[in-house]
DNA sequence: TTGTACGCGTTATCAT
DNA sequence: ATGATAACGCGTACAA
């Protein structure tokens, strides 16, 4: 048998009305009755309701995040930027998966809305008009709401910066992070001392066999931690931050009613095969030293 | 102003108890009421009210996962494997980070419970007592709950098979996947050709600077589309399939009241650098060809 | 086959 | 400062 609201008014010989505002700390209510009113909760073990109170109050403390597609490396690293804010306010998250069709996103928006959820967080996902809550889309721009994403020229910057007038050759392929990265790359190319690959994504067969010259350096789009193993440059997905943003402008379009913060852009780091941050000192080209050995083994060894 | 049920009635010219039935697709109703209601819901645009119906059936079709850390990279895999077996069963999840102190797991689960769901799955947590859900564990062993965990003894024998006979250095660093399976492994060592390195998470200071011998191979412990650039061989986390598995489990567990399913242990997959599956023809160890070289570049080559 | 009426557990609006 | 009571939107015995 549940204990409810009305069992502790019971116990404490108070109404119903009164345990409600103990419970959710109102100013006007004596020392006395609100003792009493504790010492029945914690005794019979009560635990508020939280359906009871969504039905009641409209306020569910709950927000709806839609994925495109939920198996990327990153997903986890959104998630728990998404929980570190959203778990200091109280609030909690339900997520859903809802691929690239439109009438599945729909679908999946519908039925959170149905459940009314407080706010709504769209990744990959085209947003829908009929969705009265306030939105944030990450990855893909949604005109009309809030968005969140990768700064792409930064990026480009970066990765220019490093190539210190090596072409830059960009191989995207399923699943790349950095989509459209690579037409903001190919404008200035000097041709000297070789080429600098960026691989993003799963690399797709023609690539696999692609020749390379000598000097080459390499980049891969990911995270720090995977790729580690390779002894490869890093353009790291800033997946965590995003999560963390996403989450904290959200709330604010929620909490203050009307507001509809600007869209933003989250720089991605740059580091070394050694893991350290590569931090361009100056915004245009500049010569970099190519990449010294790696403290970690990057493959088979099979020569000797 | 939100369309309820009772506009829906009101509209159809039937009783808000009807309208409910047709939703719900009770039998015993007549085809001429059915098509009235129908027209109206579609006509006003009426969507019922999850948490409404929750507070009254006591069914909310929402279940709760409890994560350790969610930044891991198999986060998304996992959600997605439990999404796909969800999405179709009507039901949604609600995602949370509790760290690994008990306390946390502790309130993040109660927090749960006060939502009604139905049932919850724990990834390196402690189960509680106090929740009467049913439960699936993934990772941590609980006893008392149904259990989902990787085939470690399966994983030692594909490794074993793979190193036919050459010593096997287990480098196990945070985030390790395989954790234990270093204790299956380092029984039977021959140490002849030299030596197989399996890498299991972040690698360790100490071990970034160890010295190889000729004719090493190289294991990393994760997944083959992230570690397709190194060249590497993949031990893989099937953590896809540990999320379908433990939404079906979770979900037979909700709907067949009282059955406790076995607990299930899932055998990852062993991938050679060319992205073939390794099988061993037999369980006993077998001479297996060194790794050929990758089709993939495995780092910057310095030489020349 | 359909209507009536109450319950689910809480918050909000009146009173007092 | 507190009590009584009506919402909140839906499911469901029970009645018809």
């Amino acid at each position: 048998m549940k204990i409810t609201m009305a069992d502790v008014a019971a116990a404490a010989g108070v109404n119903k009305a009164t345990v409600s505002r103990v419970l959710r700390g109102d100013a006007r209510i004596s020392q006395a009755t609100s003792e009493k009113v504790w010492a029945a909760v914690k005794r019979l073990g009560y635990r508020p309701d939280a359906v009871a109170r969504g039905l009641s109050s409209r306020i569910n403390d709950l927000i709806g995040v839609v994925f495109g597609d939920l198996a990327s490396p990153w997903t986890g690293a959104f998630l728990s930027g998404l929980e570190r804010v959203l778990g200091r306010l109280g609030l909690d998250c339900i997520v859903k998966e809802a691929g690239s069709e439109v009438s599945r996103q729909t679908h999946a928006i519908q039925r959170l809305v149905s459940r009314r959820v407080d706010g709504l967080i769209l990744l990959d996902c085209k947003k829908q008009n009929g969705a009265d809550v306030p939105v944030v889309s990450v990855g893909s721009y949604n005109p009309g709401s809030t968005n969140v994403s990768v700064d792409l020229e930064a990026a480009a910057q970066a990765l220019k910066a490093l190539a210190a007038g090596r072409e830059i050759i960009y191989l995207g392929g399923e699943g790349a992070l950095f989509t459209g990265v690579d037409e903001l790359l190919g404008v200035e190319v000097k041709k000297t001392r070789g080429t600098l690959h960026v691989m993003d994504g799963m690399p797709r067969e023609e690539n696999k066999t692609s020749s390379r010259e000598p000097c080459d350096d390499y980049v891969i789009c990911g995270f720090r931690k995977e790729a580690l193993y390779c002894g490869f440059w890093v353009l790291e997905y800033p997946a965590f931050e995003m999560g963390v943003l996403a989450a904290r402008i959200l709330v604010n379009g929620i909490r203050g009613k009307g507001v509809r913060p600007q869209d933003v852009f989250l720089v991605p780091s740059l580091f070394s095969p050694e893991g350290d941050l590569f931090i361009p000192s100056s915004c245009g080209w500049k010569e970099y030293p190519s990449t010294g050995p790696a403290r970690f083994p990057r493959g088979p060894r099979r020569d000797r």
